[in-house]
DNA sequence: ATGGCTGCAAACACTTTGCATCGGC
DNA sequence: GCCGATGCAAAGTGTTTGCAGCCAT
């Protein structure tokens, strides 16, 4: 529990990339908190480590993206939320207030409403994947990291 | 079929709305174009009406969505798409070009991959509506309109 | 004619990038 | 010691806003 970030140590390591107290600490963040926004990292980062600036923040995020180890997912919001990859992606998004809360099981409108409090309104899906021309060109956007 | 945004046009006028030419033609590009974002939206509108400017199509965009005839969603991408709201909203998010294909019926990935020539590798389903705390302050980012 | 609507440009928020310095390997 | 990583600040996007003039009502 103090560590869990040891694949991402790893995925870093595969590529040649080093292992910088930074990433170590940002690698941390992203894992104990579900889709935050760059800032909050940051701000959570700042309190570790006060000098990290921002620009690091936003390229370790782009680093770990491209190795796979965290996605970003905009919801709803005008800023990006980070997580880890694999993780499950049900989420549940306020229109009042735009929180994200996950939810992990299988679920029914009455569980959620019991379980979470939370009153579904609406449903939005999008299944990710590779289109006809891009799989005619092997084009992918993060296939092509050296 | 040639003019489809009469309940767009009834939203206006409901609110006490000005009807014109601008949003006309705006309306009518939302409604035949499905999830495009405002700086297509812009081009397109500036075929017909050379001198419309990209604020007026935020603002417009922004005033429709206010009224609940469209909806704005980041598909992945860094800017919004639009479109009508209540159409279906199982989109087909393509990974290496971020084009959006949008998929009617009850499917299965190889029905989608036959029809549609997308191979599925991801999922992601978001659940929109009122969590507890907004609820209990009857908050809704759009219900405050006047 | 009156108040909302528009174009223009400046302001904004988030994210990326250039450059000199710092530090992991 | 070398080359990658970082901080800072400037540049880049997409979107919003202030203001003077315009046009539906």
């Amino acid at each position: 529990m103090t560590h869990p970030p040891a694949e991402m140590r790893a995925a870093l390591l595969a590529v040649g990339k080093r292992l910088t107290p930074d990433r170590e600490l940002l690698m941390d963040i992203i894992h104990q908190n579900p889709h935050m926004g760059a800032l909050d990292i940051h701000r959570l980062a700042q309190e570790k480590r006060p000098r990290i600036g921002l620009a690091t923040v936003y390229r370790t995020l782009r680093l770990l993206e491209e190795l796979g180890v965290v996605e970003s997912e905009r919801l709803g919001e005008d800023h990006s939320h980070y997580e880890i990859r694999g993780r499950d992606h049900l989420h549940l998004v306020c229109s009042g207030c735009g929180k994200v809360l996950d939810v992990s099981s299988p679920i029914d409108r009455a569980g959620i409403a019991c379980q979470y409090g939370f009153t579904v309104t609406g449903a939005r899906l999008e299944l990710v994947g590779v289109c006809a021309a891009c799989r005619r060109n092997s084009r992918s956007r993060f296939r092509s990291a050296a």
